[in-house]
DNA sequence: CCAAAAGTGTTCATATTACACCCATGT
DNA sequence: ACATGGGTGTAATATGAACACTTTTGG
């Protein structure tokens, strides 16, 4: 038992893991959740922080020990504390925000009575807590970073071709095709694709595979403000 | 006193109020610290989250009891829970970012034992706990904004010329001047000034007096995908 | 009529858009 | 030889940077 002279809310981290597999859809990571409250219901995977725990630390832990997930970017999202967000008492969530190619990461180790499972995007179903608006402003974030930050790094397997990196594109972006032609001059000119081979046995001409350059990627991660960055990830819609 | 099966950390929420007068450099609003740990440093406004009340409320509210600033734009900023940062034992932080007219809100009542003032942002004091990484990440988020939301709404008085606009600009990416014609033609662009006057008194041309059309300004902030916004704003550096 | 700051016209270089076309492969 | 994507060339348009100029006020 522990005691304190005033009162004091339960800390807890959730994760917001979005996967890409090459489909039109992005894919998200939830749980079943095993005990009460919201027993049986899906929510993001998560828990308590721990009391010597780094946050990101805790939020990596928690997704590992009911996902099996590990190894992929967070970063830190939100934290919501509605005083009545939760049941059990005063909750306050700090929420992170990840992403991992599932092809790369397609196991998912459920741990003691949970499930944990991916489901697209458009098709969730109904969610414990507040956990749905969680998810709506990681979408948002998703959305709002895609334009001055490269997140295909973190999305798709280590090599593919410029065809699959403007599906992810257009797939996080949620709009219908933008010209081919113009996507490549504008990514190319980044300079972060690096060219390392051909597609081979498709029946069309094999396209070149790419991966990135991590040091000029690292490096226009870094310099947000690099005006070529901007400019070359800043699609009309 | 109070007993709960597992520990808890405890919660706080600091604030970074960023003023501007018109000067050639942007000001925080600290405190210094009437009680330990730290007695007697400068630090951010902030303190203990009540259990019943929200967050941002919560961030509110500390920064009136502390400096009578009050009726301000603020919004979450990051969540600081490195175990150690607080002598005192596990304290998790909730910090905000707040924007404010200075000329607007100069009165600083300080509560109790301590002091609150404005700093030129490149003129701190030593700062108490994490608060001076709490700051720089403020800072970055500010010049980060600029760019893709109008932010003079909360800084300026609510009549300003587009020289003063543009003095705003350049004080907060901290660039020397960028070239008046062209500002003044991405800004019109916009939609989101209106004009109400002139000058009166002045030893030259009078200059156009403006202020921000709400609508537009709202529409603009809500679609921050609008090219148009952010065309206009993305100066180079 | 001068100083001071406001505000505008215009040129030139570059970027963006849009569309049509050619290319390489397996069957 | 043809279907299927992959991958260019390029003209028309829009945008942005730069610079010099005109305007309006008070003293």
């Amino acid at each position: 038992m522990y005691t304190y002279k005033y009162p004091r809310p339960s800390v807890t981290v959730d994760v917001v893991v979005f996967g890409y597999d090459g489909g039109r859809d992005l894919k998200l990571l939830l749980i079943q959740r095993g005990g009460e409250p919201f027993k049986g219901q899906w929510a993001l995977p998560g828990g308590f922080v721990d009391m010597d725990e780094d946050l990101e630390a805790s939020a990596l832990r928690e997704l590992e020990e009911e996902t099996g997930v590990r190894d992929l970017f967070v970063e830190q999202l939100f934290t919501f504390g509605a005083p009545d967000r939760d049941p059990r008492g005063r909750v306050i969530s700090v929420a992170y925000f990840a992403l991992v190619n599932l092809t790369a990461h397609p196991a998912v180790a459920a741990s003691d009575a949970e499930q944990a499972e991916w489901y697209p995007l458009h098709e969730l179903p109904e969610l414990a807590f507040d956990h749905a608006r969680i998810i709506e402003m990681a979408t948002n974030r998703l959305r709002a970073k895609v334009r001055y930050q490269p997140i295909g790094f973190e999305l798709l397997p280590e090599e593919f071709t410029l065809a699959e990196l403007q599906a992810l594109y257009e797939t996080v972006l949620g709009v219908p095709e933008f010209n081919k032609r113009n996507f490549r001059t504008r990514i190319m000119k980044t300079g972060m694709l690096e060219e390392v081979g051909r597609q081979k046995n498709v029946a069309h001409r094999p396209a070149v595979l790419y991966r990135f350059n991590e040091d000029t990627y690292q490096q226009l991660m870094e310099q947000r403000d690099s005006a070529v960055l901007r400019r070359a990830l800043d699609f009309e819609i």
